[in-house]
DNA sequence: CTAGTTGCTAAACCTAACTTTAGGTCAAGC
DNA sequence: GCTTGACCTAAAGTTAGGTTTAGCAACTAG
């Protein structure tokens, strides 16, 4: 038990459900750091085994990797993070999802608005662009509107 | 006013606020399908500022542009979809987003529990992969916890 | 009728988040 | 001690959703 403190890649992969790849490219990313053994190999620590869940949960809730790494960051630097670095973020988590979780309401009422009036033109309803920037990937500003521009992007309800 | 019954893609672009290079785009994706004028430039119809509006506010509900296509491809064949025809579509929409608020707000919850009962060991909680495909990159399964697969992956809640 | 703007195609490039491939090394079991 | 499986690196490939570039054609205004 004591032997296995160190988890090679294959057993982190094998206990993560990623792919042994994926672990190598979070690696490159900086969003864990292991050691090596004599030999090259990698070695890990079973906090990392928190510290990659962590990362596949933080990406469920539309987190980049990169935003990732920087909340990393914000820890202590000390390897093992403790019980109240991880609640501090998972705090910050919880607004995030509260806030997407507001976008999408937001959007499915006016969806319903313009099912129940009829209108449904999408010309100049008020579904507009509610900047969801974790969920997104397009950049550049849109109307998301058929009409003019004049009518949209300003309205920021 | 007649005469602009047929739109250029740039007219198209300055309506809707997308690049020229991304209707163009929408187009060999089979999004969308103008005629060609006798000089081989792209002509819209009017109806095309809706159908691109749809494709926007769709790609903010988190789905891919495939997805997009094959709802389109539901329609019925005549060139311009009837309101009831965007209604059933919008429908189709309103339950995926009560889906996909319903995931968010699963892991919020659990998230909550974790961060209140103080585990947040993260390896043994209830924060499992929802499947909320349309929000997702990845493709393999994914334990999501850190500890081994035998407690994660059939406790689907 | 000619200049300038807009449009055309094809192909290359871009980012995120990985996977795959190629060619070689390390470690564990018999 | 040797074979087999796990591991290594570097680089290329993949998908989505586009943008950029290059070189050329077509509209439009004066």
């Amino acid at each position: 038990m004591a032997l296995s403190e160190r988890l090679t890649i294959g057993a982190l992969a094998a206990r993560t459900g990623l792919a042994v790849s994926a672990i190598r490219y979070y690696e490159a990313q900086g969003l864990i750091a292991p050691w090596r053994n004599a030999g090259g190999q990698r070695r890990f620590a079973r906090a990392d085994l928190r510290r990659l869940s962590f990362v596949m949960i933080a990406q469920q809730f539309g987190f980049t990797l990169l935003q990732i790494r920087d909340l990393f960051a914000t820890l202590p630097k000390g390897c093992t993070p403790t019980k109240a670095d991880w609640a501090q973020i998972s705090a910050g988590f919880r607004s995030s999802l509260d806030a997407r979780i507001a976008t999408l309401t937001k959007l499915r009422d006016n969806l319903d608005g313009c099912i129940g009036c009829g209108c449904l033109s999408l010309e100049a309803c008020k579904l507009y662009n509610p900047d969801d920037s974790a969920a997104r990937r397009g950049q550049g500003p849109r109307y998301l509107m058929g009409d003019a521009p004049d009518h949209a992007g300003q309205e920021r309800a």
